[in-house]
DNA sequence: GATGAATGAGACTTCATTCAT
DNA sequence: GATGAATGAAGTCTCATTCAT
């Protein structure tokens, strides 16, 4: 096997541990997944695991942060100035709802980080960051829809902080998945929050 | 002391150290909680916290459960069949605002349990089942509100689901108090996922 | 058993784990020293080190501390102005010597901690003060002896110094036990460092 | 690179593995030092040292016994037979005391070998067996004195421990090194022991 | 020869739980 | 009822060692 080769295994490896370890903390909760769990759920010894990432609490923030950037970029995809903002914001919602179902584990976590936000300050820190990058970019999609007289009028950022509890309540309302009828169905009821008219 | 001031006297205690655990649990979670450090807290020896609780688990079902009751009784007052339904709705919202953020370490709990329900099936259980009754009276209402022509129509049991994650969703992004303007600013945008005529 | 007895046997636990403790350490060294180890030598359950002395290292560090007062005592029960030096040092050195062969285990932590001082800061500096001690009173019987004609001239701190690490290195020479006749031999031999006249 | 020049490289690298090893065993001690932190020292892989000198405990006992024949070597370098004693002694303990100031890190090694001797059998057997040449060596030196009359009598055996016991001392109490004047005092002092006429 | 990924033994530590007083 | 000493299960973490490349 060449070298070039080996990383990529191992670089796989380590994304294994990843996964396996994001969806083990999602469903026990940070305390009570074992490193070996992790371990033997990934098909890797346990010391692996160190190796890789040092020790658990740095692990913990790795899941929590790697993932991130991915997510928020998938998140902030929608245009803050459409031509229809009902139309725009209608598809937003449906591509959120869509991410926070696929994206179940890595939701879980957040979370979790964020209603133990003493506990996990670093991973808090990132998480937040993201959230409240989301926010804004919503809030400017509500702004301008406010001035393009396409929404009612309100606090634009209480609205965009309603919208985003409303996300996260949701996934955590829901331990199984609704089917895509309940997702049209939950679109349609989130779009009222914009006021549009 | 008589019998019955040491009666009190112990069910104080009892409930100081419940206080405690809600506390607590709330702010690092069930297992980065330690016993004695609930017993510290309620200025008990950790013994006694064994003897009132039997065991961790137990002891955080009863955090989990006991106020439940109280909880739903609080959420639950409103009336699903008054006159003029927007009023009411308004009114109701600020109220549930107003116990979430009474309650907050209660709230923790019961995101931690709902995050977890695996973790947690008992008090999970009990729980969910609350939650049901709050939604379900809530989609009462709507559907009344639909039928009296005072609601925008809308799939009921969605908008009602809807509504108490964003509650529970910004319990979760607030981890600060919010002053009572923002309130009444969260109140009237979780009043349009009802659709109010 | 009163509340009073039960507290001598805890003490006297606490003791034996100690002394234990100090015999391990000062044979296989710190780090080689296992906690369950210890509690075996001491007949209780390893949980119960913890409970007494929180953690390996703080155990450690008592393990030279606490002793080092006792220790220092008995090395300082000489007289710096004597009528005459010559014999009240010979009395000193033979003292010393049956200390340091009496305390075999606790002069080989004072030798490891010495020789580590990098390793275990908290213990040296307390081993360090207790010595210096020892050092200073030895100087001034030495100037003592020196201004009244008794003993040669020479740089008082030096020869302290000396002394102190003669005994010092004779603990490291000596695995087993010297005869008394050895004891003497040596005392006299170290007399001389002094310079009688 | 020729096969010549390439086997010097790699006794170098040897040797240099050797070094490292011998500075960090003698800081933190046997077990606290890791072999991957001897081979950063030495700019080598960790995979390095066990291809060089198989485990770690054989690394431990060739740092201890490889230098030692060089070191003792230095250390036998005086006259058993000299005309003037005291000048020849003067001589040997101040090129011991230079000694044991140049192979700080050395000594080190042998006081922890020394004092926990039941640990490392096999290095406190060469370490002994070489102290013993050098006592021996030295007891003959203060034989041969004696009966030239150049000598105060006395245990000859003894004189020589207790100046070796000095000698390991001193090393022990100082942490820095003592000047050049320092070392002159010393030596002055530590030539009493021979109770030169 | 040289590297460092992978393994797992073994020690420390924390803490829930028990139970004698 | 109240206390806290005592126990030991279970998890984390460190590292020496092995071995494929």
């Amino acid at each position: 096997m060449s070298s070039e080769d080996q990383k990529r295994t191992i670089e796989q490896k380590k994304e294994k541990v990843l996964e396996s370890a994001i969806k083990r903390f999602s469903k026990k909760g940070y305390d009570a997944t074992t490193i070996s769990e992790i371990a033997k759920d990934a098909n890797v010894s346990f010391g692996l695991v160190s190796t890789y990432y040092g020790n658990k609490e740095e692990l913990f923030t790795v899941c929590v942060t790697k993932p991130a950037e991915t997510y928020l970029e998938e998140m902030l995809k929608f245009n803050t100035q459409p031509a229809i903002f009902k139309t725009e914001i209608s598809q937003m919602i449906k591509n959120h709802i869509k991410i926070i179902y696929n994206r179940k584990d890595y939701l879980r976590l957040l979370v979790q980080v964020n209603s133990q936000y003493e506990r996990f300050p670093k991973a808090f820190q990132v998480a937040n960051l993201y959230t409240q990058k989301l926010t804004k970019k919503i809030e400017l999609l509500i702004r301008n829809g406010q001035m393009a007289d396409q929404l009612a009028s309100g606090n634009t950022e209480k609205i965009a902080i309603a919208y985003v509890s409303l996300l996260f309540g949701l996934r955590l309302s829901y331990a199984d998945d609704p089917t895509s009828e309940d997702w049209n169905q939950f679109a349609e009821i989130a779009l009222r929050l914009f006021g549009p008219k």
